[in-house]
DNA sequence: ACCACCGGGACAACCCGTTCCT
DNA sequence: AGGAACGGGTTGTCCCGGTGGT
């Protein structure tokens, strides 16, 4: 019967995440996973080859969901600051909707350091979104709305400052409004490089 | 003999900060720690009652060094501005020094998750740098060499473009010059929020 | 297959009452309990929780089967000194039966000074052995067989008199015949409480 | 200076007879026993080769104790019935001083069964206590207060007697007034076999 | 002589990821 | 897909010698 066996495989992916995230990936054993999706470990290895391989999934599954948000915020016209403007006002949505996640985002990171798979497959995300942003700040100097600074960098610094707020907003999520301090940085930032300051 | 316990001391903490950093907490084994300092299971545990306990020692360690580093810059004079400015060209140290330790910043933060201990323990010294970026930008404003934005949120901001950069330098190390972005990322920060834009 | 589980909980279980026995509880490693059985200590935590399970398994076997053979005993039909005596005749076979396992019987009182769990379990047969006796003296008694003792003493006593002869013929098994030995000192003991001293 | 070190040697002794007998030999670690006795493991070794050597010298030491009282209770007079009687009497001092070493006991019979010399020394008071409760009743036949029963056995059953209410009162020290018990069971035995039976 | 600290290395119980058989 | 078995590996503890002060 098919659809259980994809029932079973979902059951685990989905256990597995709960408790990667909550516990770590080396302190949840396969049996805690098999325990929390209600099956056995012979069904187990029946889907997957190893705990590795779940955690592989997890996180190809992850950037997948990553991309998809990322390409849906590219449709806005106007000016470039504008635009980016824009897209900080929908990032609060990527606060609250990562909250449980994070934590998982945490240990992929740990694991990139080590296995060079995790390494390639965490990595290209960043990468992308890096030239995401360059982009923008590209399209913005040529149009001449942004100040002619060095593109790739203003890039990674909206890059860190995503990042970086995300972090503390894993660490001490009720610390602040973690979205609107997002908002008020991408703010500082535009208004630093406008080609018109604080018209 | 006092000097010879607190040589193997060391050496024990050496070869840790070694091995977890470059497998991880989990993934360094007590043996494996011994074998590199080279001394016996029997010093280890008469020197430390647990491998967390030398995980938190680490920890400790680590922030004690932030924060001396953190308020050795903290001499400088003249106007705000300046004084940031002059933080993030020492700044490049900090990406250089941390390089090989930062792997070991990503285990405390994935061990912040679940230990309350260490949680406490990492949010600190956020809190105090935060806090520390945060007097920057007030006194900057009550100068008025600032706009008067929300220093608060300025002091997130600072310290996310830090902790961003720091992340994407140890998931890319050789894929910029960190500490120039770094310079870059402050530079544009200060220009969005000065009185007088780069007169 | 369930009958291959079951053989293996049986080699574990015969070859842990073997090392205990012969070595204490203490001093027989799992491993060793393993090795012994020829299973895996994958097995061994396969099959038991702990080492301390086995152990209590054991002693729940061990009472089950002392209680089948003292209510068996049961039976016998004319006046109570003679079913007495019959009693003590067929306590040779217990002798020879414990002989063996009379180690681990110490094991087990050595436990349950410790563990609570391991006392009551041990105690509980203990009242019921005693309880045995004396409801055997009470009838005596009621019956004019024998004397108006005090039963619950009389069962202490002879109780206490199995107990020590089985832990002297523990200490020195070849030093006498403890058999005859207990059927002697049931002899004299009902000689002392008969109604009508040996007719 | 003398002093100290005997004192020194004491306390660890104390320590360990109240450690063995609460937790038993194994359980109970070298370190515990330093502590409990306030003192380092350096003087450990420097009083005892070893641990087990302490557990040694706490069996000669009781040995010693028993075989004090054994021979106190020699003295009385009349006859041999009466004299046991008066023993027996004697007897509840025993279930009272016994009672928080007993546990000790236990441990050391359970080492008599591995450890030879343990054996030797612990059967050796056994022997002598059954020869004393023999050399009584031989004493009574030849007297003519006692019937001609063998001695041996009733040497056994008396000694049997006294263990087996003794383990009685160890597992259960509030279940019945065992010294009591103790005479109404020394007085069915000698009404079993007086010569006058109950006159 | 006595004691304190330090260190050694063996080993304990327990658990883990994985495979095999049904 | 399930359950039994595997065996290697984990942390932590233990008993015990050195070495050097008092």
């Amino acid at each position: 019967m098919q659809q259980r066996s994809e029932e079973t495989r979902t059951h685990l992916l989905e256990a597995a995440v709960r408790l990667f995230g909550r516990q770590g990936y080396e302190a949840s054993s396969v049996a805690e996973i098999c325990a929390a999706a209600g099956v056995s470990k012979g069904a187990f290895y029946h889907h997957f080859p190893s705990k590795h391989e779940v955690f592989m999934q997890l996180l190809e599954n992850w950037l997948k969901v990553l991309d998809i948000q990322l390409f849906a915020s590219r449709a806005s016209q106007r000016t470039t600051p504008e635009a980016l403007r824009e897209m900080a006002g929908m990032a609060s949505g990527i606060f609250e909707v990562a909250g449980g996640r994070l934590h998982m985002f945490l240990e992929f990171w740990s694991q990139a350091n080590r296995d060079p798979v995790v390494w390639e497959a965490t990595i290209a995300p960043f990468r992308r979104y890096q030239a995401f942003f360059t982009s923008f700040f590209e399209n913005g100097i040529t149009e001449g709305s942004l100040k002619p600074v060095d593109a790739q960098n203003a890039g990674r610094v909206a890059l860190a400052l995503a990042i970086g707020l995300l972090l503390q907003s894993l660490l001490d999520p009720k610390g602040a409004d973690w979205s609107a301090s997002f908002k008020d940085g991408i703010d500082m930032l535009l208004d630093g490089i406008s080609a018109d300051p604080q018209k």
